[in-house]
DNA sequence: CGAAATATCTGACTAACGTCAGACATCATG
DNA sequence: CATGATGTCTGACGTTAGTCAGATATTTCG
C-alpha cells in the first residue's frame, strides 16, 4: 500500500482525474477539444501549422479540418508563407483573440481556484514545479538568450539568492565581479538558458577574456530540476559553445559550501588550478582544455 | 511567467500530456479504453454495477454495453444480487484476473518507469502524495479501524517518527504511556483514519479509561496532507464518535514543540488544564467538555 | 527542365464514446 | 395486488477523433 509504485499509481489517479475535469471546463464553449486546443496553440504564438500539428501529435487531414472549422468559424486566418508556399500561418482574427481569452480565463480561473482551496500554497507551487520538471525532462531545451533578458535576469537572481541562503556570511553581488553582459553575447561568449514549457530552471554563462581563455559563470539549477543532470547538459552546451567560438581553455571559480558543483567539474575532466583571480567568495578555482 | 497561475498551469501541461501516454500504454490490450477502465475496477474489488457506473461517470446504456462486451471476451461474469434483483454484480474470471494482472503489471512497469528515470526520489514521491492530497481532498474518507491494522500501524510509526525529529531529545515509545490497542475498539474507544484513496493519511485515537474521562491520542495528520484541515476533520468525528459512546468529558496531552497541535485544540473549544498525568513527554494538557 | 520530395487538402471510412427513449424485470409501498 | 420507482438492457442515432489513399501545389535538386 506504501511502497514508491503505489504512491506514484494514486498521484496518477487522483492527476487523472482532475485532468479529466480541466478538459470539460474546455467544453463549454461549444467547441470540440480538438479544436480547442489549436485555437490555443495559435494563441500561445505557434503558427506554422506545421509545428503545431508536430506539438499536438495530429494527422495532416485531421489539422486541416480542424483549421478548417476554425476558420469557417471566423477564428482564425491562415496565409502561405512568403518563403515557401506550401506551408501555412495561421493567426487569430479580432473574433478569434476574444475567443482565446475566454479560454485563457477558463485555464486561469481554474488554476487560481484550485490555489485558493489549499492553504499551503507554496509547498503545493514547489510540489508542482518539481513534478512538472520531472515530467518534462526530455523537453527541456537550451536556449541561447541575452543576459538581460527577463528569464536570463530571474535565473540569475534565483542563483543569487541561493548563494545568499548557502555561503556562511550572505552573498552580495556588487562585492563580486559581476561579468559584463556583452562579454556573455557573441561573439565573445554567451549565455544558456535551460527552459521548461516556459519556465526558466537553469543557466549557464560563458564570458570570454582578453587573457587567453573563457570563463563559465553563472551555473544554476532551479531546486525543482535538480536530479535531472540539467547541470551536466548546460555544462556540455557550454563547452560546445566554447569550442564553436574557437575557445580552447575554460576556467571557473567556484566555493566549497556548494559541493555538487565542485563534484559535477572534477567528474567531467576540469582539474583544480591555484587561485587565478581576486573574488572573495570562490575557494575553488578548475581549468579544462577543450 | 512565473506567477502562481502559470506554475499551476504549467503543471497542467506537463501532466495532461503525461497521462496521455499513460492511457496510450492501456491501448496496447486490444481493448477499448472504457472497458479496460470497468474491467480495472472490477480487478480492485468493485463489483456492484451501479458503483462502477458511478465511480466511472458512465451512462447505463454504455456501462450495460461495456459489460456485455467483457462478458463476450469470457472476462467476467454478472450475476444478480442476492438481495435486489434488479441490481447486478460483477466478478472477474480466471481469464479475467490475467488479464486484469497484465494491466496491474502495466501501471507498475509505466510507475517504476517513471521512478528509474529520476534520481530525486524522495523528494518526488512527497511532491506527488502532496499533490495527490490536495487533489482528493474531498474524497478523504475517515474509517473507523482496529488501531492494529496495517493502514494504522503505518500512520502510527510515522508519528513516533516525526515526534522524534520534532522533540529536542528525540521520542521513545516505550517510556511514553502506549496506550492499549482494546481501549482505542469500541465500546471503550475507536481508531479512526483518514484514507485518502488507498493511502492512509492521518489518524486519531479515542482512548477509554475509567477515570470519568477519554483521552484524545495519536493525533497525526501526513505531512504531504497538511493545510487542508484535515486534522480539524479528525477531531470533529472523534468528538462525534465519543458522544455516540456516551463520553462527556475529553482530555488530551501535547507538547509545546507542536505549536499547530496547540493551536488547533485552542480555537475548537479546549481548555488548558494542570496536568493529570506522569507521562514524560507532554507538557501541556487539555480538557473539552461535551 | 523533369523527377522526386514536401506540405497541405479532400474524400471515404472506422472506432469509440456518449445520449436518449423505451422495454423489461424487480422491488417498495399503500 | 396495483402502482410507481428503480436498475438494467437494447436499439437508434450523433459527434468526435483518428486513419488512409490519393489529389494538388510547390520546392528542391540532379
Amino acid at each position: 500500500m506504501l511502497d514508491a509504485v503505489s504512491r506514484v499509481r494514486r498521484f496518477n489517479r487522483a492527476v487523472t482525474s482532475a485532468v479529466g475535469t480541466l478538459d470539460n471546463s474546455f467544453l463549454g464553449r461549444s467547441r470540440p477539444l480538438g479544436a480547442a486546443r489549436v485555437l490555443n496553440a495559435i494563441g500561445h504564438g505557434r503558427s506554422d501549422v506545421a509545428e503545431i500539428r508536430d506539438y499536438l501529435g495530429l494527422d495532416s487531414g485531421l489539422m486541416s479540418r480542424l483549421l478548417r472549422s476554425l476558420e469557417d468559424e471566423g477564428l482564425i486566418e491562415t496565409t502561405a508563407r512568403e518563403d515557401d508556399a506550401r506551408r501555412r500561418m495561421a493567426k487569430l482574427t479580432r473574433a478569434g483573440r476574444r475567443e482565446f481569452a475566454a479560454y485563457e480565463a477558463l485555464s486561469n480561473a481554474q488554476a487560481e481556484g484550485f490555489l485558493a482551496q489549499h492553504s499551503q500554497r507554496e509547498a503545493l507551487l514547489a510540489a508542482m514545479d518539481l513534478i512538472a520538471s520531472a515530467l518534462t525532462r526530455e523537453r527541456v531545451a537550451l536556449d541561447e538568450m541575452d543576459p538581460r533578458c527577463e528569464e536570463a535576469r530571474y535565473c540569475l537572481g534565483e542563483y543569487y539568492a541561493e548563494l545568499g541562503r548557502r555561503f556562511k556570511h550572505g552573498f552580495d553581488v556588487s562585492l563580486s565581479r559581476d561579468p559584463d553582459a556583452k562579454d556573455m553575447r557573441r561573439p565573445r561568449g554567451t549565455f544558456l538558458v535551460a527552459m521548461s514549457d516556459t519556465l526558466p530552471i537553469g543557466c549557464v554563462g560563458l564570458k570570454g577574456t582578453d587573457h587567453g581563455y573563457a570563463e563559465i559563470k553563472r551555473l544554476w539549477v532551479a531546486p525543482a530540476a535538480r536530479g535531472l543532470r540539467l547541470g551536466r547538459r548546460l555544462m556540455d552546451a557550454a563547452e560546445s559553445a566554447a569550442r564553436e567560438l574557437g575557445i580552447t581553455l575554460l576556467r571557473l571559480d567556484t566555493n566549497s559550501a556548494l559541493p555538487e558543483a565542485g563534484q559535477l567539474y572534477r567528474s567531467t575532466g576540469w582539474r583544480e588550478i591555484p587561485r587565478f583571480n581576486d573574488d572573495p567568495y570562490p575557494d575553488l578555482f578548475f581549468e579544462k582544455r577543450l
